[in-house]
RNA sequence: GCCCCCAUCGUCUAGCCUGGUAAGGACACCGCCCUUUCAAGGCGGCGGCAGCAGUUCAAAUCUGCUUGGGGGCGCCA
């Protein structure tokens, strides 16, 4: 059997799109279940739109993702003169010809078709043009595009997933396959690089399939053979309409900029549309997919992107990860969120961070929780919620329990979690009243919240110094007649 | 409007091709247990074959129609 290539190709208009990124998986995960070569190309043959930082981040959230590629990238911007050659060649056939309607007219034509209630095909003014005709119309100045010429009949092609789809050609009009500006479109490079660089499987989202046709005629009068063809379904946002900005964002960058580690997201991604049929595994090692992965498994329908489950999937992954990898990704996410400069990081921030996600780790989704969610661990002046504030540290005798525990801890030498337990409870026991009551007011006072991790390891973590201080400060506040933070607000 | 695609719990899906075991799992949600709070973990619960015909002894599975959803109809890709 023929070598199983596969391609991602993109154009350079954004970041990388969550369903770009899923097809790319796809894509790749063929090739390397097949031994075959996943290849990358650039399709950036729209000049206004692209973009070279656009390229850059695509670029970087594949390889983010771990989706490394065989061969390219390939840039259609640098293969112009390969689709001249070939457009020509189709128009010494006498399978494309010039076309100078400008888009002002076919837009005036187009306008008036549909007033009528009639569709809108291309209407094949320019089709048999004369010589001088064409003439002529240079010599006005006008530019011209080249259009394909679609025979009459039906065109059928293969669809991996769905069997046989047919189109009727006359649903299909003369689409441009060579732009006035020299560049080829989009259905027309793409069949020459597919067939060029010896695509075997091509697999796109299934908003592609109305293009397939089109580009099935072209393989045909080009003479390429045909590669197979797998449209997969799109990825929806919850109200099942294209997933986009409007449902939160949709980009690579985004989720890696949150705290979401690459295997998590990759897996949660290939998890969409498809399965690999065994009862309770949703964990995949990329591995595990590649061992897996088949076109055949791939459903057929739309899917919902669901971020809870990517939520708990991405939880999953950091429970399980190393915390020195961790802390690498929190510390970028603390350098941009300005709580750290980078030249200011020592390897003693870095063994405390380290200790946060240990502490922490079982109990975030991802990692910017802990800056947005924690932010105790990473600011000298604790924030107080309001409700934790007024009803933990509202107590008549809560003043009197934070002195009692300031003194007691400030005994302690060894500043330990057990030791720490055992000194409250002990103290509990001495007064006869619930640990508890000691336990709450002081995780107030040294996270301004009333839930978190373990009070005792929390305190472990924070240090003796920095727990002193807050109790303090949480003594004076008290005191005070006006809760003077957060003012206003709920 | 025209063309194309799709349809199993709220969501992701297994089962469908090769009709026949109480339609299974995961996320979410709800309870209980554990517990200093929150998580995590354990146990349990809720919840679905879009509808209507047809074929058949038997239909989630096959066929048709209806409805619903999505996509396309650019000198964008």
């Amino acid at each position: 059997m023929a070598e199983v290539r596969t391609r991602f190709a993109p154009s350079p208009t954004g970041f990388l799109h969550l369903g770009g990124a899923r097809t790319a998986l796809f894509n790749w995960a063929l090739a390397r279940k097949e031994k075959g070569k996943f290849i990358l190309r650039i399709e950036d043959t729209d000049v206004a739109r692209s973009t070279e930082e656009a390229v850059e981040v695509i670029l970087d959230s594949l390889k983010w993702l771990g989706l490394y590629w065989d061969e390219g990238p390939y840039f259609q911007s640098k293969r112009l003169e390969i689709y001249r050659q070939y457009a020509l060649l189709l128009q010494e056939k006498g399978l494309a010809y010039e076309c100078f309607c400008t888009p002002e007219e076919l837009e005036e034509r187009r306008q008036k078709t549909m007033a009528q209630g009639e569709n809108w095909r291309y209407d094949r003014k320019c089709w048999n043009l004369k010589e001088e005709e064409k003439e002529k119309l240079r010599q006005e100045g006008r530019k011209s595009v080249l259009r394909f010429y679609i025979p009459p009949g039906e065109t059928t092609f293969i669809d991996m997933l769905r069997g046989e789809v047919h189109f009727q050609n006359e649903e299909l009009d003369d689409f441009v396959i060579m732009k006035s500006d020299g560049m080829p479109t989009y259905n027309f490079a793409c069949v020459v690089d597919d067939a060029l660089m010896k695509i075997s499987h091509v697999i796109r989202g299934d908003d592609h399939i109305s293009n397939t046709p089109r580009q099935v005629l072209l393989y045909q009068a080009l003479g390429f053979p045909l590669p197979q063809f797998a449209h997969i379904p799109m990825i929806l946002g919850k109200d099942k309409t294209r997933l986009s900005k409007r449902h939160g964002s949709p980009s690579v960058t985004y989720y890696r900029d949150q705290g979401y580690l690459p295997e998590a997201l990759f897996n949660y991604l290939a998890r969409l549309s498809w399965a690999s049929g065994e009862e309770e595994k949703e964990i995949f090692s990329r591995e595990e997919i590649v061992e897996r992965f088949s076109i055949e498994n791939v459903t057929k329908h739309a899917a919902v992107f669901d971020l809870d489950k990517l939520n708990w999937m991405n939880s999953v992954y950091i429970r399980q990860a190393d915390n020195k990898y961790l802390c690498s990704i929190l510390e970028e996410i603390l350098v941009r969120k300005g709580r750290i400069k980078p030249e200011e990081i020592t390897s003693a921030h870095r063994e405390y961070w380290e200790k946060v996600i240990d502490l922490m780790k079982e109990r975030i989704k991802y990692l910017a929780q802990l800056e947005e969610e924690a932010s105790y661990f990473f600011t000298e002046e604790v924030e107080f919620d309001p409700p934790a504030f007024e009803q933990v540290l509202g107590g008549e005798e809560v003043e009197e329990i934070l002195k009692d525990c300031e003194e007691m801890l400030s005994q302690i030498e060894d500043f330990r979690a057990p030791i720490l337990e055992e000194a409250v409870r002990e103290m509990a026991e001495k007064r006869g009243v619930k640990a508890a009551k000691f336990i709450h007011p002081l995780r107030v006072a040294v996270s301004g919240k009333k839930v978190g991790p373990g009070l005792f390891e929390l305190l472990e973590v924070l240090g003796k110094e920095k727990v002193i201080k807050r109790i303090q400060r949480a003594k004076n506040l008290i005191k005070e007649p006006r809760f003077p933070q957060n003012s206003g607000g709920e």
